[in-house]
DNA sequence: TTGAAAGCGCTAACAC
DNA sequence: GTGTTAGCGCTTTCAA
């Protein structure tokens, strides 16, 4: 018994080959219960059930029961041209915002008969166009994109296609499309407010990816309830990771301490940010929260396990998933593709890294 | 720009914003270079290029590259019978386990055109059983289940009937199966020696979900370990929790302490299981590391934010996946059923949650 | 090297 | 209510 350094393969006995016999078709089906392939095609689809006498549905059924048969995709596919599937393009699943979201298009689609194809584009336009490529050939119904990036030529010409096309998380300057996030401007609101409610009167944000459009709109809209709940907006408060990294949030509050004016909190755009800004701190022996207190956004699983617990703008990823697949199948069921846009509110989680000042 | 006898949608830009109204067809592609569809087909696929004169390649690659065409799936899924789609099961998306693990399986796919559909369980056999369902319906080439129990009647059918499966991340006591998964031998070894090193004697185990062979494996291997050690394996110090999950990590530590015998360090069965230790020590006035030290399991990604942070046996989760996908495609590629299982070997990650005895 | 033709399994328009 | 039939778009013999 002893570790191996070496992946080690565990040789099993061969077993069982491959027996897979072709599944039975509607023609076996049809001989077996004595009727012809239309009849049979009738009785198992459950819109044109109506047509055939009753006994006959359930001699039909019966037999499709006894031989396992499974309508073939393909062929249904190619005539009525549906395939019944649908493509989602995120940055990199490996990010905790994603899979809820994915999870919660699942869901929702699952019930509906569809099928989900996903992609990761690791913000690689060329990696992106390729993967739409790959999808558009394989016919999907309809398309979730999830890629942040604000400013992209190929929606357009998605949309020009007749293809279906929900945004999530991210808006676009280029065409109105229907998308479907959380209430950025709620969210922030709730965010400030609770700073200010805590008595703090100068407020960092430490923002990320101007070129995403949650970066953006959350950048805009703390200037935007920082004036509104007449509060000063310094320039000089404000600084930008380049991504939504702790590494990047980190550099990013050294910058922001380093030029010495004072503040008492910080709205981070992310819940990593939000770490970043925490390691950013201590490396000017700052403490969170008494000294300077912090607000997250996202509200992610780990929240409570920070060191200290992170207070975050929660969003509802999952049901930001549920939303989506409703509106991509309402736009596949009704072939209308005009666009609607759904914010679903956001709400503020409050632990430990904010007090009052 | 021939005008060909067939209609084609006027106005349509080459290459473009393609009209999903009707793609063009292969009919379409030889009738504007005038050939016959099986030349075009034949010139289209690398496999059978070579029986086509070159340059009448080259006018077909141009025309088909003019009018945007796209294989359609359906038409040759009907044909060769293969949807180029893997199924795969997990319990659910939202784990932080699984992400990694699918986007290796989706990155090492992608490149050889394979898709990949996901489904998740919630644990729940009907769902699974019905998921399986569908995949099969969709005739997926092959299928990856990552779901963790550990018997499984459905599984024999599976194999019998032929479709290439790989378990990931769990055994099956019922029939000899590919799969992939971290080393638990090694890994478990390397917190038990870790915890060693340190000078601890009395070590407890905090196990979780006996029914899922993670959960099994590691609480044999500790006991396996200790033993080969010479350290003494005390039955008081070993508890489970029923699930994965703080609050039964919690529930079975609280229980732990309750038993009043004395012990130094704590082998987590899971990341969370650590912290659900944390909490229950914590309840119990017990210090993490200074009263005792617990090494988690998985090494997910937000154990240096842990307070402390979390000592951690990291599994190389994206590398599972890859040779996940690696496994099937071979499968897949040589019609070869007979199983190979891989365990890649797992590495200690030391931070502040265990120190000197 | 290219063309003709037979399906793959299913749906739907049309007959009976 | 049930049967007949013509494709959906592609691959793949078999001929030329």
């Amino acid at each position: 018994m002893g570790s191996s350094p070496e992946s080690r393969a565990v040789g099993q006995p061969a077993g069982g080959g491959r027996n897979r016999s072709r599944p039975p078709t509607l023609r076996e089906v049809a001989s077996a219960a004595q009727l012809d392939i239309s009849t049979v095609s009738r009785a198992l689809r459950p819109e044109t059930r109506d047509r055939v006498k009753p006994e006959t549905v359930k001699r039909v059924l019966a037999t499709a029961e006894a031989l396992g048969y499974r309508a073939n995709p393909f062929a249904r596919g190619l005539k009525v041209q549906r395939s019944m599937t649908i493509g989602m393009l995120v940055p990199d699943l490996g990010n905790p915002l994603f899979p809820p979201i994915v999870r919660g298009i699942e869901d929702g689609l699952r019930d509906r008969g569809y099928a989900m194809i996903l992609g990761n584009t690791d913000q690689d336009l060329g990696r992106e166009e390729n993967l739409l490529d790959v999808f558009l050939q394989r016919r999907v119904d309809g398309l979730v994109l999830a890629t942040a990036l604000r400013s992209y030529p190929l929606l357009q010409n998605l949309v020009d296609g007749g293809v279906p096309v929900v945004l999530v998380n991210r808006t676009t300057d280029e065409a109105p499309m229907s998308m479907v996030a959380g209430d950025d401007h709620q969210g922030v609101g709730l965010a400030v407010r609770h700073l200010a409610d805590l008595g703090h009167q100068r407020i960092a944000f430490v923002g990320a990816a101007l070129s995403a459009s949650t970066g953006f709109n959350r950048y805009h809209y703390f200037r935007a309830w920082m004036h509104a709940l007449g509060l000063e907006v310094d320039e000089e408060l404000i600084v930008f990771a380049p991504w939504f990294t702790k590494d990047a949030g980190a550099e990013a509050t050294k910058e922001l301490v380093g030029r010495g004016r004072p503040f008492t909190a910080i709205v981070a755009a992310s819940d990593m940010i939000a770490l970043g800004c925490y390691r950013g701190l201590r490396a000017h022996g700052l403490h969170v929260p008494d000294d300077v207190s912090v607000v997250g956004y996202n509200g992610s699983r780990w929240c409570d396990e920070f060191d200290p617990p992170l207070t975050s703008i929660h969003v509802p990823k999952y049901q930001i998933g549920r939303e989506t697949a409703r509106l991509l199948l309402n736009m596949l069921d009704t072939a209308d593709t005009s666009p609607a846009s759904v914010l679903l509110p956001t709400s503020l989680q409050v632990r430990a890294s904010t007090r009052q000042v």
